[in-house]
DNA sequence: TTTAAGTATTAAGTATGACATAATAAAATT
DNA sequence: AATTTTATTATGTCATACTTAATACTTAAA
């Protein structure tokens, strides 16, 4: 496989160096805020150059496992597993094939967050949807594009999920969901049919069921769907 | 240039550095396999020390932006964003309450992507399946510890969904999900009820819609829900 | 002429030493 | 005691030299 074939490869100095460097950390059960020896002392230590050293330590500070500080030396942190991500994240620098996945996977996830919406909603949570909807254009026509509307709708609801690593996640690809939706990767789809409005998906967030929330949120974002199949 | 602004924060050289190496890949409009100048030029046109170009090249490298070869000098690379979020994600340095997060984001897309398997299945997928599940113990009730099954059964899922970005991420969140069940994060249930079968999604997939899949999918992975609702 | 072996070259990988900078601790002043 | 000044320390940056492996080039054998 792709990775065996690498880690025979993984012959650079810096890559088992990292490697060590890690374990130490989990030997150690060092837990955040504790600090680990400084760079000279682990080059002594390890038998290897500074260089070497500072390397494998850019690596675990882009992992987010350390921060590192002028004289103090470089402190656990608590690992920010897309903290990092946010960087190669830039549409630019993304293939528009990926792009296009990234664009799949909002919509996997919000047509499957059913669940955890029904888990946690408050009565505050709807009173703040409705109030969000309130001013929003009439016309569901275009609805598609009012982006702000979109986007301050459904990051409620990734908040009403409680999940604090999807809401992250979704908040670091909202970026890519912009870049995709103003792009001209799919060709608009100006789609006569109605579907499920902003208003109906609160209505059956109050009333119904996780199962028709699901429907109801693939019926709302139909155009996405037929956007992406061609 | 746009970099400025953000280099109000990003104090370090290096920082800065990467992101006019980001920025003058994208303005170069490189595509993959071109390879961009060597250190010494780099950091010549650039006015800083081998250091630190170095330094910023193995970040665009844990990026996936670029490889580099020893003669060759570095090439640019389709980015993998999920690639070096990988070693940050040892369940061993993740909170428990991020493990729960991680887990239930697998529920979520495992609900939510019925549509983009109804849109590639193939018959030769059903038929993959179909072989997967042949030898499954018959009882449903312990499926949920029958680890190998599960891990062949939804790997394939993810895979018929032809979304790269999403197999890559699943891959990466295996581990994960393997911690968390193992685990004693959550008292484990044995609820006598029949949930939705292995076979009685495959059903679904060959003959019914994604919304009947939605709540199959749903339904098999009842027990995990609930162990998550606690 | 073709091909294989050997060599030179190149650019990344590594090592070493020095100085700059900023955060902290220690000392001195009020 | 509180505040300012000074010294210390560990990371940040720079410069240079050497090592290694991949590529290009040359040469010798078929």
């Amino acid at each position: 496989m792709h990775s065996v074939f690498k880690s025979i490869n993984n012959h650079t100095l810096v890559d088992r160096v990292e490697a060590n460097l890690i374990e130490l950390l989990h030997q150690r059960k060092l837990k955040v805020g504790d600090s680990i020896p400084k760079e000279l002392e682990l080059a002594e230590s390890l038998g290897v150059s500074r260089t070497v050293i500072r390397e494998a330590l850019m690596r675990l500070r882009m992992m987010g496992l350390i921060d590192t500080k002028k004289k103090k030396g470089a402190v656990i942190t608590s690992p920010d597993i897309f903290g990092n991500l946010a960087k190669s994240l830039n549409p630019y620098i993304l293939s528009d094939d990926t792009l296009k996945e990234i664009f799949e996977i909002r919509l996997v996830l919000e047509v499957g967050m059913a669940d955890l919406l029904f888990r946690n909603v408050t009565k505050e949570d709807i009173k703040e949807l409705k109030q969000i909807v309130k001013n929003e254009p009439a016309s569901t026509k275009n609805q598609m594009f009012e982006a702000s509307y979109e986007i301050a709708f459904h990051g409620k609801l990734y908040r009403i999920s409680h999940n604090e690593t999807l809401i992250k996640f979704q908040s670091l690809l909202l970026p890519v969901f912009d870049y995709v939706e103003k792009s001209s990767l799919f060709k608009p789809i100006v789609n006569p049919k109605k579907f499920t409005s902003h208003k109906q998906l609160i209505h059956i967030l109050e009333n119904g069921t996780p199962e028709e929330f699901r429907n109801g949120m693939r019926s709302h974002l139909e155009n996405h769907f037929l956007r992406m199949n061609d």
